[in-house]
DNA sequence: GCAGAAAGTTGACCCGGGTAAACCTGTGAA
DNA sequence: TTCACAGGTTTACCCGGGTCAACTTTCTGC
């Protein structure tokens, strides 16, 4: 339990969005009051500081225990998805729960059953048993010039119908797809991928990672 | 956590043992105190009708809870065999949890995946969805006459020791067998399995249950 | 038939949920 | 510069389910 707290809370210093009670709240599906209580908690088990209204910072021991939440969590969305053949818009929901009970042995036979995955189905890093997670190097789509040629890394959102959407027009991690063109004040993006031309909302656009290939 | 407490409330009902807190208790890994605050509120909720120091009966709705946290638990036993490659020792505590997090998609996946099964690793009968559990016909190895012929049917024990001996001496719900002799006084049997004879002591004895052939 | 043992129950407390209400704090207007 | 207020945050109190300790009931052996 406590540990999914930490997973979350490491997640979020790493992101835009920051460590608040509100965006724990909403990730972990609980209410605000559980979240400030449960950083208190965590505050007197030395997992992390806690200054009331203003924020929280983990500690090692925080950040040691989030990245076996972390890897957990992702071993079993590429477990659910390659073995279990769920679709990777229900893993996030499914891997909720089970994350609490599973065992570490549970753990381990997903990890060979999965085959060693380095990544989870939305591309992110599974950090390894001794909690090494791999540096990621990709940047928003977005940011990409028009003509850029590039690989799809990560896809940032655990959106279902996003993530069903994405899953039909074959925009999944892996795939090379072109900038063909932007719409001027922020507008749509064009596409090359798969090959076909898509256009891609601004929505949609920032939950999508790219790497440029040279 | 109400559903696995029916469940085992169901088993015991049905066993020599009878429902009792303490058996409860020790089946389930839960102070007796829990028990007996669970079972008034169960009682409660209609799903059993407890007289305190006397005894529990399961009411139709109880039986119906039942057999569905019955059918969820034996599933898990045969995916993390058939699927997960764990021991028939180690599945009894591995399920115990995730029984508890496991959504009905899980289940029906897993029982895809194992191929419909209709008995748990250890011979039970799974229940159907819809909380049809087939009767068994199976005897205690003990009562088999001497001479006579027999097929392994359920390996009644959670103990992980039984279990890995008689997995090592291929004692498995499936596997004929035949009774060369009795000691006298309640002693241990000598039986035939799998082109070998074994001398099986009157407490594994107790855990076998066979049908005999014709 | 009764004393002591064993089994069952209740009570006080902990953890982790929830809701409602009180509490900061940063901002925009006077 | 100050003040009011809106929104996020925290507290207060309830619930379910766990523990241990104390108490009651039932069983058992003499």
């Amino acid at each position: 339990m406590q540990r999914e707290y930490l997973g979350e809370i490491y997640r979020l210093e790493r992101s835009p969005e920051g460590v608040t009670t509100s965006a724990l709240a909403e990730r972990l599906e609980v209410s605000s009051s559980a979240v400030a209580r449960m950083l208190r908690r965590l505050d007197q088990l030395g997992f992390l500081t806690h200054v009331p209204y203003q924020g929280v910072k983990l500690s090692p021991a925080g950040e040691r225990e989030a990245l076996r939440s972390i890897r957990r969590h992702r071993l079993l969305e590429v477990f659910l998805v390659k073995v279990m053949g769920f679709g990777w818009d229900e893993v996030h929901e499914e891997s909720h729960g089970l994350q609490l009970t599973i065992s570490d042995a549970f753990e381990d036979r997903m990890d060979a059953l999965a085959g060693h995955p380095t990544q989870c189905p939305h591309g992110d890093p599974i950090p390894t048993k001794d909690g090494q997670m791999a540096a990621t190097h990709d940047t928003p789509l977005g940011e990409l010039a028009v003509g850029a040629g590039a690989v799809l890394r990560r896809v940032k959102t655990d959106d279902g119908e996003k993530l069903r959407y994405l899953a039909e027009l074959g925009l999944v991690p892996g795939v090379p797809l072109r900038v063909l063109g932007r719409a001027p004040f922020n507008g749509p993006l064009r596409i090359h991928a798969n090959g076909t031309e898509h256009v891609i909302g601004t929505e949609l656009a920032r939950s999508l990672r790219v790497e440029t290939v040279p």
